[in-house]
DNA sequence: GTCTATATTACGATAGAC
DNA sequence: GTCTATCGTAATATAGAC
């Protein structure tokens, strides 16, 4: 039941934020009573920080996986920037971004923090090794390029849902790619 | 009163959005009672629809007096993206993507929908007339392009947030403004 | 136009039985 | 571990007086 709530949890958070999921809701989805879901965690913080920390982790290891995968440099992060992705639903950890209550939890607000500044770096240093390697142009700066590329996808979520096309996504990481390929080889 | 309504729906919309913002909560802000705000608006959704509206209009029309503006095209499209945004509140429009509420609602939706596209069409077409006019060199899709450097501001924001730190939003634009550079002249 | 009173439902949690 | 009962507060209005 610990594994349902905490699921249901991560789905809620996706789809509602934080301030827009209630313990109700959560009971409901995961099939849990009221009494079962205190009795696993102390309350809606609690259990949200289970759910955002494992989302986190599960962000974080996808990347690592095709970051540090075969390939050069600049294939992996085009394999990275072009993997295909729910463009409508979001990111689960960059959305919790814009909720109030998450970013003034320090404890909520930690695995979202960590999540970026980690990705931003690991990016950065993909880009550096294609810089070192001589596959990449000296010109764009490896950290501001990979902030960029990340920001890229993360608003390219947001324009997505705007327009209510996944294919705006699609687009959006394509403008970056033909950015980016100036600067290759 | 209905202007300062509008006014302090606006400003909770942006720190909290739709669901974290109740009828209470603006009245509070704004110094109207309970009858007051319901002898102005039908209720919530009818007064969030004022202030969204206006938003996506105050957006607009900034946006097309910079991309409008004196200058070459590429000197227009680096003023609009260098221009001095507070990163950490992020974008008032943008923010309310992630709001189930308002995407549900074709009505709320629609000002948000249309800004983007308009600022997408927008952007396009100024990279456009930067290829005709031989600033921009040919390879980068004019279309792609816009989404992309689009979606760098709006992820800048989701970045800054995460990280605390509005230096984060700079660092975006400057790799996006970087990886521009190489098509440029 | 604004105020106060009232109503209904949801939120977020605790207590204690089983 | 789970269930039911209960609690106090907040959300989102409506009604009617002034």
């Amino acid at each position: 039941m610990r594994e349902q709530l905490i699921e249901s949890t991560r789905e809620l958070l996706w789809e509602r934020g934080y301030v827009g999921t209630s313990p109700k809701a959560i009971q409901q989805r995961s099939g849990a009573g009221q009494g079962s879901m205190y009795h696993h965690f102390r309350g809606k913080p609690d259990l949200a920080l289970a759910a955002i920390t494992r989302s986190a982790e599960e962000m974080r290891a996808r990347a690592e996986a095709e970051l540090s995968g075969p390939g050069s440099p600049i294939r992996r992060i085009t394999a990275y920037l072009s993997r295909e992705r729910d463009a409508l639903r979001g990111c689960p950890v960059g959305r919790l971004t814009q909720d109030p209550d998450v970013m003034a939890d320090p404890e909520l607000r930690r695995p979202v923090e960590e999540t970026f500044s980690w990705l931003r770096a690991r990016l950065a240093a993909v880009l550096a090794e294609a810089r070192a390697g001589g596959e990449l142009a000296a010109g764009p700066d490896p950290a501001a390029t990979a902030t960029a590329l990340v920001a890229v996808l993360q608003g390219g979520y947001v324009l997505a849902r705007a327009a209510a096309d996944a294919e705006v996504y699609a687009q959006a990481v394509d403008g970056a790619l033909g950015l980016l390929a100036g600067h290759v080889r």
